[in-house]
DNA sequence: TTGAAAGCGCTAACAT
DNA sequence: ATGTTAGCGCTTTCAA
């Protein structure tokens, strides 16, 4: 059985190709009688265009590429997922890419070796920096994920981190809390992020008149779980321990709260804790993690619509969007820890607390109920 | 500045298209001489093939469809991770899709509806049963992940549910547990996987002489946190609860977790627990998590070489790869909670024990530290 | 409103 | 060893 082209189907139409081609695209203008004629032979024999052939003639793809470090973080996979429901929105594929901290990989990437014709990318630089990225020689569009100082070059579209981890920080102060740790800085690297997120953290002490102490900062080598355990079992071992962390992000948070419960230190009343990213499993955690929540629906929306609109490519001036936060607070520096007189939960009833950008101090105590969103029905097929 | 092609290369180089074609391909024979100067043009140009006119021309495109459900789900971002890297290893590239359960849309790929041309599609289906699949019209080799009872017409990739479900059965019947509950049957829906697990529960049960009790088998919707943890409280309501859980996959698991904590119970001392999947997850809960750990890599490489081989495209017969798993003992069954005591931890030092496929009830009461994986350095960019 | 023909950039036959 | 030519299936001028 042979592949179904225009041609076939213009014969059995008894029309020309040109005619078929302008009812499968909507174009030109066709007679009702012949557009039924075509369309009733493009259903008979089950006709579908050659994308690759289209392609090639209209130079453009309906693919974009979505580069990001590592889909096994829970923060990312969230958002490439999202990535992947904002360009479906918009009749694209995502063509996935895991850069694993690979400049290499990085820098194929932008310059598009190996790739197929692309509307454009959307990455989410580890190794490559600034002066890296605007080297681009690649015209299809890019658009970057994440905050990149003095960086008005290049698309990108970011959460504003530093206000992000003032507002952590300060979450935390307002609970009385002094000695306030962070874990998450970085002595090496581009990590733009992590710079920010400090600096946020050190404003936040500031207005608060909390003096700075060097020692409270902890370094890790990557954002994952062991770096966050690791990180707050040493500063446990301070002369004068934190009672509270400030976490760069939730998988440090994770770790870190690991460590505590292993510990025997109780959450939240010896060390409260705050991440940022809100992953699901923030909210399962016990006890559920207070975290920074990103719009990360809108973080994907408004990297494909900038990737669409055609940025540089098309003559554009970069565009910055910065998508808002909230403060999404959880039993870590709220809730009692878990104990028998507890039925705030069984998770059941009641729908989820939309709280807006403002922190509310009392929402978000409960996981999410079954229903509470719009879920498809993923079962498991391993 | 105009795109570069093989013609300008080729009038560059002094040569005609056929042998710039051939240098780049790596076909025909070229004189070290002529490939020199070929490469210098090349190079100066900086030609990059249009890969929309070589699929138009090869026929087929290096593209591999991945359709999972949900990306969320950190089983299956795992999984997408491994497909990923693994489809990488052997120079193809991944269209990733995301199904949401929409039985449509899993109809979309299987029939390759506005899809470019693909080397394959790798589907884990979750609305389509077996008869739909079969009847699938596409000729692009396609593999299923996940256990298709019947289903010897498609290849597929798969771990033995049913034993896994016995194994983690069993495990819970070893440590003296006799009212072991099971979250995760379904009532509807096409859910092999369900229907396999919960036979190997009962299989398990009926080898230690344990009577079946139907009220300890919890029904749910979908396998999500939520699911788990209103399953978990139905249980609890019980006149006789149970004293250990077999839930069907660790988000189930970990949504039980999160009630028997909230609802004040100590796990495992008065309910053990047990999950499936072996999300990355599952060995920072407090307490960390026993489950089923499938071999993920072993999951993806096969499907990604069970494709590429052709399959019923190529006229090969149906095959069915299954990987192994083993019993991932952590502190749900076997750990002490934790307590002030403990010094099992911090997570710094040391290695992670590398069990073999046996269940080794010492093992794997510590997370992994930071070094125990040729990890990437995926860092933080939201 | 419809048809004929050219060609997107590449590779595969078939020359030379 | 290299060059020439003919399409892959589609969209797009340009005519009819």
């Amino acid at each position: 059985m042979a592949r179904i082209g225009l041609r076939e189907v213009a014969s059995r139409a008894g029309v020309s190709i040109k005619t078929v081609s302008n009812v499968v695209n909507g174009t030109g203008s066709v007679t009702t009688a012949t557009r039924e004629r075509v369309e009733e032979a493009l259903a008979a024999l089950d006709y579908r265009p050659n994308l690759a052939a289209r392609h090639l003639r209209r130079g453009s793809s309906g693919l974009i590429a979505v580069a990001l470090p590592e889909l096994t973080q829970p923060y990312f996979a969230e958002l490439a997922a999202e990535l992947v429901r904002a360009a479906k929105a918009r009749g694209r594929m995502v063509l996935l890419s895991q850069t694993e901290g690979d400049e290499e990989a990085e820098r194929a990437l932008l310059e598009g070796r190996d790739l197929p014709v692309l509307d454009g990318l959307v990455l989410s630089p580890l190794a490559l920096d600034a002066p890296a990225l605007r080297e681009r020689v690649d015209r299809s569009p890019l658009v970057l994920l994440g905050e990149h100082v003095g960086d008005a070059v290049l698309d990108h579209v970011t959460v504003d981190n530093c206000a992000a981890a003032a507002d952590a920080t300060a979450h935390l102060l307002s609970l009385g809390r002094r000695r306030v740790a962070a874990i998450g800085a970085q002595d090496s690297g581009p990590n733009e992020t992590a710079v920010l997120r400090l600096e946020g953290y050190r404003d936040a002490l500031r207005a608060a008149g909390v003096t700075y102490d060097e020692r409270l900062v902890a370094t890790v080598e990557q954002f994952h779980r062991p770096d966050g355990a690791a990180a707050m079992a040493r500063l446990l071992e301070l002369p004068e321990p934190p009672d509270a962390v400030f976490c760069f992000n939730d998988a440090l948070a994770l770790g870190a709260l690991r460590t505590l419960a292993v510990r025997g230190l109780r959450v939240p009343r010896d060390v409260a804790v705050v991440g940022v990213d809100d992953i699901e499993e923030a909210t399962y955690t016990t006890p559920s993690l207070t975290t920074i929540a990103p719009d990360k629906q809108a973080l994907a929306t408004a990297a494909i619509d900038l990737l669409l609109r055609g940025g540089a490519a098309a003559g554009l001036p970069p565009q910055t969007v910065t998508v808002p936060h909230r403060l999404a607070v959880r039993e870590t520096t709220a809730g009692p820890t878990p104990s028998p007189t507890a039925d705030l939960l069984p998770p059941t009833a009641g729908s989820h607390p939309a709280d807006g950008p403002t922190p509310s101090p009392t929402a978000d105590l409960l996981p999410p109920t079954a229903g509470s969103r719009p879920a498809p029905d993923p079962e498991e097929q391993p």
